[in-house]
RNA sequence: GGCGCGGUGGCAGAGUGGUCAUGCAGCGGACUGCAACUCCGUGUACGCCGGUUCGAUUCCGACCCGCGCCUCCA
């Protein structure tokens, strides 16, 4: 089955098809670096690093492009409140992310532009568009992008441009020729952080630095561009304006746009002020657990970030630890080697449908199951079959923990490895003296401690709740 | 108001014109000293009303409900 992605700009599944054979160039809108990351952030990050990892694994030539936005007004103001330099705030704040990242088993983009490494690109494409009359440049040095000489505007999130003129803003004081015009270049107030340019002194207004850094970085056509939920308008559909007005050629081929991320059943946003970061998640959650439960839905759906969700997602999990605990010892196999695998054929074709994840998830529940029935009789079938579950998993970056730490660890319990290995040695032996009521108080005892004792014929195992 | 998305069994969440999603929870059984783990079995699920069809949860139309974007936000 041939890969097939949504478009949000045709707003249908379409099979792809690269602009060179073998390749994909794509482009992801990154993070402003104003503040930590939030889960939405980590919904972006997780969904495109397991679909980049994909698609290396089906023999793609993936160039993978994210950008950091290190200058904008939010990073300004922010450095202004904190009394520190605006460059300090963001070096802390790109620190932060990459470990927020690296928390999440996020593998780092081939190539992470900064708005402030590329001025030059966006000064000559703001020139570009000025010198062919798709931008002006306003009485206060502020550069505006025309949008009416632009007549695809609307074309990506599928709006009317004389519906926008309704509903825009009119500021007061405005010195746009048309309240939908967007800011290209917007000169700097006095003492403000600035750069120089032919109109004056100023820094890039939002949009333009992705036309730029993307097609710097990719070229003037590239083949999918991707993002939040909430950039189709007006982020991406500015995008396309200014780089198609400045190139003449048709910008991206495929938009991906991921799911919004609720909390608690609302709507999650700056303004209500119920988001959570990355670290705040991380030190409730062990990161594979917070990293299922983004895999869990389809990238598109919407997801709901509750307790309840995160529990259930951490259940999930420790039934493929649970499985492959008899085999920590087990490599993944080598993904070529598995064309006859039943489950790998479905991982697969699920994933080349718009990267099914849950679908593809299912499959590999299905060797879950067979692998703890092949374990009581065929350890070497077993074996083989971990070593398969092992290779899916690499894809989506999970199960990469030693099983036994998984399952033993984030307890917030008041007994140590140590006393439980010792209340089992206890327990072992009232079992032999067939003493079960102490057996059963020390199981007990245990579990109201959140530890669970297993018991096998090689004796007893235990896990955290 | 404009544009778009969705309503699936107790919950989460895929999918399909006509036998199975899957996970968690529940129930019955096997295993166990008893449990847990694991395995086997088990659920008149597809918002409402029409239409197309031999047959629709799946296609079409209307309706109800929820959500998102249209404003800084991934």
């Amino acid at each position: 089955m041939a890969l097939t992605l949504y478009n949000t700009l045709t707003r249908q599944k379409e099979v792809y098809k690269p602009i060179e054979a073998g390749k994909i160039r794509m482009y992801v809108c990154g993070i402003t670096v104003y503040d930590y990351c939030h889960i939405g952030h980590a919904r972006v990050m997780v969904s495109f690093d397991v679909i980049t990892r994909y698609l290396r694994s089906q023999g793609w030539d993936v160039t993978y492009v994210r950008n950091i936005t290190d200058v904008d007004d939010k990073i300004l103001n922010r450095a202004i409140e904190n009394g520190e330099s605006f460059t300090d705030l963001t070096d802390r704040m790109i620190d932060a992310m990459h470990e927020d990242e690296d928390a999440l088993g996020v593998l780092r983009p081939d190539i992470e532009p900064r708005a402030t490494g590329h001025m030059d690109d966006i000064l000559d494409m703001v020139q570009i568009l000025v010198d062919n009359h798709y931008a002006y440049v306003a009485d206060n040095g502020d550069v505006y992008y025309r949008i009416s000489r632009f007549p695809e505007y609307g074309k990506l999130s599928n709006k009317n441009p004389e519906d926008l003129l309704a509903g825009a803003r009119v500021e007061v004081g405005d010195i746009k020729e048309d309240p939908r015009d967007f800011a290209l270049w917007k000169s700097a107030k006095p003492g403000e952080v600035s750069w120089d340019s032919p109109w004056g002194p100023g820094r890039p207004g939002w949009h333009i630095e992705c036309s730029a850094m993307s097609i710097c970085c990719l070229g003037e056509t590239f083949d999918i561009h991707g993002g939040g939920p909430d950039l189709p308008f007006p982020h991406h559909e500015n995008e396309i304006a200014q780089s198609e007005a400045a190139t003449g050629k048709q910008y991206v081929n495929y938009w991906m746009h991921a799911g919004a991320v609720r909390v608690d059943d609302e709507k999650m946003s700056k303004s209500l002020g119920n988001f959570f970061t990355i670290r705040e998640v991380l030190k409730k959650y062990h990161p594979e657990v917070v990293r299922y439960f983004l895999l869990s839905s389809h990238y598109r759906s919407p997801i709901n970030y509750s307790e309840e969700n995160l529990i259930e997602a951490k259940g999930g999990l420790e039934r493929f630890y649970t499985a492959l605990r008899p085999f920590a010892d087990v490599q993944p196999v080598a993904l070529d080697t598995l064309k006859d695998s039943d489950y790998y054929q479905r991982f697969v074709t699920a994933m080349d449908d718009d990267f099914n994840t849950r679908e593809a998830l299912a499959a590999m529940y299905d060797l879950v199951r067979d692998i703890n029935t092949q374990a009581k009789t065929d350890d070497v079938r077993a074996r083989q079959l971990v070593a398969e579950l092992k290779a899916m998993a690499g894809i989506f970056g999970i199960l990469d923990a030693d099983p036994e730490a998984f399952l033993q660890g984030g307890g917030e319990g008041d007994l140590d490895a140590e006393q439980i290995e010792a209340l089992i040695v206890e327990r072992a032996d009232a079992k032999k003296n067939r003493d079960f009521a102490r057996a059963d108080q020390i199981r007990e005892d245990l579990l109201a401690q959140g530890v669970v004792l297993e018991d096998s014929r090689e004796g007893t195992t235990w896990r955290r709740e």
